[in-house]
DNA sequence: ATCCGCAAATGACATGGGTCAAATGTTGAA
DNA sequence: TTCAACATTTGACCCATGTCATTTGCGGAT
């Protein structure tokens, strides 16, 4: 086998990724589709808790999760950090470079985590062409802001027991979507890292699972958990908005 | 004067406003500024109070807010709402419906208040030609976001006073931006809704004010802010974060 | 001016969830 | 297998804020 062809099968498509139909492409004619495919890094592998940027760093494309889980973050001068996104895979990260084209907050894995970067410029480039790429950027941007949206009213009108049950919703219907099951699946992230997104202590999250287990709505056993009560989780939020869309 | 004339000098026109340096066309050459000038919407008036769109609404295009001041939020079936900003003269706001062309959440004036509506359709085809203008749009974009991650950060990690000061520091830079002075400012919204914002109570947002005035950090009479001492609300402050830029 | 209605301020009290400390699990390295 | 480091859970305590009730103040209408 040359050089040529090992490249090319290195050489990540996004028309043979499972997750094509959850990700960018989606919606993409196969033209549009292969013109943007040419532009895609092939995808990086990192091990868990490792940084992939920081504030300040030159933001150089937008990111797409293959395997595994990444946390945006921000955080105060005393160290406190408020988890921004948990990213899963066939979701995107890193539009926060898009203002000053540098990054504004931390991404880090939270697992074995691989990703292609899609580098902006060429994007960009390609966005004069297509409209119907523009579309799905816009579609892509919009989902972002109505996630921190919906988390904001979280972080600032939901009490303890509404955050948690939220976040299992949200998580659940990301899963189904993907073709798991939205009853029983594994959380990526740590307890702290749960409680760090919700806006309440550690401790509190402990407690809560415990209560929740208790009242026979889920089972949980470290990060394993099997939703058993789907309706009376639904049942504790009770925004206007429907967390399924999120 | 006949009617075209009387057309023309109704139009908006985004060279001659006093806002453009701050608002969507800042950055583009007088071309680009002519043809995207072609496509906006004479400003509307509205009084106090009333509401601009909800979600579920048609999303036709990006605002521009004047004069005034315009609120953006989500409610929970309770009532209880979270304004998620606060959207002064120069600045923009709708993005909220780009990712289904519809609205998601509330937009209310909170004063007399005139807009500009930037139809969106024609200025996505304004993009595929203009890459400058798609760069504007990026920013507006990133920007948009990068507050919002702010605001998160407020509601899940600081103190009632980190929030009011982080609030107050906001206010006055953009006010500063605008060429108004930091130091002395007139609010544009109740207490309502800066507890409201903030995630806090609107008898928390009274006792820190006159708590803040006792500290000789600020004078304060009804809407009307004077800030006396800049240093000590910036110590009150501890993220990472310059709130300078946002 | 006076009155009305709403916004803002104030006081008294209650409590959700934070903090601290200790115990218990879990994981990975040697 | 054992140990060390770290994650999670649990319990006890308490404080920053929320809640409720009342008062005060302002601004618009008459």
């Amino acid at each position: 086998m040359n050089q040529l062809q090992l490249a090319k099968q290195l050489k990540v498509s996004c028309e043979s990724c499972s997750l094509s139909d959850l990700c960018l492409p989606k919606g993409l004619s196969p033209f549009e589709l292969e013109k943007l495919d040419d532009y895609i890094e092939r995808p990086r592998k990192l091990e868990p808790n490792v940084q992939i940027y920081q504030p300040g760093e030159k933001f150089f494309g937008i990111y797409a999760v293959r395997t595994g889980g990444v946390k945006t973050y921000l955080t105060k001068k005393t160290g406190e950090q408020q988890i921004l996104g948990f990213h899963l895979p066939g979701e995107i990260f890193g539009l926060d470079g898009l203002e000053h084209f540098a990054h504004r907050c931390y991404a880090s894995t939270m697992d074995n985590t691989s990703y292609c970067v899609i580098p902006f410029e060429r994007l960009d480039e390609l966005c004069g062409e297509l409209p119907e790429l523009r579309r799905q950027i816009y579609k892509l941007f919009g989902h972002e802001l109505n996630c921190d949206h919906a988390h904001e009213l979280l972080l600032g009108q939901q009490t303890a027991h509404e955050r948690l049950a939220t976040f299992l919703l949200s998580i659940s219907s990301r899963f189904k979507n993907r073709g798991f099951s939205p009853n029983s699946f594994m959380l990526p992230m740590s307890r702290h890292d749960i409680a760090c997104y919700l806006g309440i202590a550690v401790e509190t999250v402990s407690r809560l699972f415990k209560s929740f287990q208790q009242q026979g709505i889920l089972k949980i056993n470290r990060k394993q958990v099997d939703i058993q009560d789907m309706e009376r989780l639904r049942e504790m939020v009770i925004n206007c908005e429907d967390p399924e869309s999120f």
